[in-house]
DNA sequence: TTGAAAGCGATACCAG
DNA sequence: CTGGTATCGCTTTCAA
């Protein structure tokens, strides 16, 4: 007597099984579960009834050995540094689990630790889609040599097909802002610019910033250009020196929505009115600064996700498909004024003012496209 | 003539191209790769030297399909809907990197949309995490049968281990702050309670909010109750309804900060001054709370991931562990205060009054627990 | 239209 | 300590 698994002994149903209990080859299961046209309607029926039957699901594992594709991409993010990492990978998410694509989280903490985490990554994932950072050159010639296509999300690139905005035109965009409302002393805080694994966006603002200014003919003051970490308290610490300087700047443009809430914050703590003695720019529209009603620089960051996964679907399915480059738009709030003016009466009023702020924030600011 | 395929030939090399470079049998590699104790220190270094020199790295695929065990987990979500989700991943992320396990995200968009998605989800994944959300009875049932371990964040279950805070508590403790004020027109915002798989912490925090009003002698006013999508805009249409009814609340509990956030809008629309003339509780301490000053329910966000991870990786190993409540805690800031109270000539200069609230803001509040 | 059988790339048992 | 080899579950020729 040959021992015949019951099907309850085992775990899940394999396609053997399947086969057996439709009384057809494993071949034929197959197709139908692949869509062969070849295969007759009422084989069909059976299969599918067998499979319904046993609560079978093929082993993605046995296919992907089989055929070579996971069916998965890897995303690698710097997931928790920056709220914008986050809309993206929404759009991710929604572009990639409509093409049927699993996706694999990967964070990167640190910077640096990237190149520890690229090169473990490669194996078991079909591409690879990288958010706000680029692998080192190395990894990507693995990559390339593995046939893993890779595609960059807030990051331009020579090679890579990529999603990307122009940081310069955005950073030219804020600081044009502030000087067609008249500033002239306009301060730059964003992040340190060495170390940090394709981290550049904040130094292209900032070129954006420098390039606005000489276009103004004025000239860069180096005292009012200051970088530290991208968090709220060191661009705090910054803010309080530059306000409480000899000579403070009039504005102050910040390379991230994060560091520009950190400069609200130490405007309020010393008093100094924003936007009456202090007008403040950011930069990504994070949530925050709706709620904050912070004037800054908007881009699509959702579609980013979203492009970026097409991109490289697209590239899974041979359709090579060049990058492509997303629009920045100066949202107006309240945050930004003329130098040194009251507003009126109102000005001093908080829960006027406040008002205000809100009404802005809730129609979502006066847009201007790049 | 035999074909001999060359290394640049191919796209990845195969374990058994590690064997004949290093002149070994394949078994040997397998053994080097899974550190086996059996293996001559010097056969081991042939064979490092040869991954090294191709590059190798073992195809997961095949080696899933062999051990049976995938390595990685998947983790659902309602990504997009809840800051707080974003925190507990954070959690789940570290963990799982921390012990090899890939994390495979599958987000839940709309509730009702997770049955599908529960129901594709299982193969090629050795556990499930399952965040905010718990799956269907049916799909436990398949999961259990296919010895798939289920670990849920942030929902308590009775047969599946879990890490879970106290709703109905946290839910007490916030009404009970807002009663030692002295307020005694409570009102409520929170989710609808219906329809929501496993949504049912909405519910758990009004019934903390009425067990509470009871215990202090008072009824539970159904006009007072009030329900909405989670989100700003509908809590600020509650809100702006119970502000301009005949007998207006003193105080609003809303069951999540972005509810409560919109409370906050919608009060200063109408001018209704906080925390003089309205107190708010929010629940969460997401990160926008800080920024607004609200007083709310704070619980560990980022360690329920890591529990959940942990537990789940410990069900994986064989180790059961038991499920674990995690504490939650007031934290006090400056959208609380005594019914009527108006906080002394301070109260009508705003930005005293702010940065008052930053101050407390930035200390973190007042924290009790519960 | 269908079935048999050869891989895919690892693991692990069984000899030696 | 090491080398064959069967095996995992599926896809994909190749014949029938």
């Amino acid at each position: 007597m040959e021992s015949v698994p019951r099907e309850e002994e085992r775990g899940v149903a394999t396609i053997s099984e399947v086969a057996r209990h439709a009384g057809v080859g494993v071949a034929t299961v197959s197709r139908v579960l692949n869509g062969s046209p070849s295969v007759r309607d009422e084989t069909r029926r059976r299969v599918l009834d067998a499979i319904a039957a046993l609560g079978y699901a093929p082993n993605p594992a046995a296919r992907a050995l089989s055929t070579g594709r996971t069916l998965s991409v890897g995303v690698v993010a710097p997931f928790f540094t920056r709220p914008s990492v986050i809309e993206r990978l929404r759009g991710v998410s929604h572009a990639l689990a409509g093409a049927g694509y699993r996706l694999v989280l990967f964070d990167v903490e640190r910077p640096g630790q990237d190149s520890e985490s690229f090169r473990t990554l490669p194996s078991g994932l079909d591409g690879l889609l990288s958010i706000s950072l680029c692998p080192p050159d190395a990894d990507l010639a693995r990559f390339s040599a593995a046939g893993m296509p890779v595609v960059l999300i807030d990051h331009p690139h020579e090679h890579l097909p990529a999603v990307h905005t122009d940081d310069v035109a955005g950073g030219r965009l804020a600081t044009e802002h502030l000087l067609a409302l008249g500033h002239r002393r306009i301060a730059y805080i964003g992040d340190f610019e060495h170390n940090y694994h394709g981290f550049t966006s904040s130094a292209m603002r900032r070129s954006g910033y420098e390039q606005a200014l000489t276009t103004a003919g004025l000239d860069v003051e180096p005292a009012l250009v200051r970088r530290a970490a991208h968090a709220r308290a060191p661009a705090a610490d910054l803010a309080r020196d530059l306000l409480t300087s000899r000579e403070p700047p009039t504005a102050i443009f910040a390379a991230s929505d994060t560091q520009a809430i950190g400069v609200l914050e130490a405007a309020e703590e010393l008093g100094v009115k924003v936007p009456d003695r202090l007008s403040v720019v950011g930069y990504d529209d994070i949530e925050v600064a709706r709620y904050a009603g912070l004037t800054t620089i908007a881009q699509p960051l959702e579609e980013s996700g979203e492009r970026g996964a097409e991109l490289l679907l697209a590239a899974l399915a041979g359709t090579e498909a060049a990058g492509r480059q997303l629009p920045v738009e100066l949202v107006v709030r309240s945050t930004t004024a003329k130098p040194g003016s009251e507003r009126g009466e109102s000005a001093r009023r908080s829960t006027v003012r406040g008002r205000e702020r809100l009404r802005q924030a809730r129609q979502d600011g006066k847009r201007v496209r790049s």
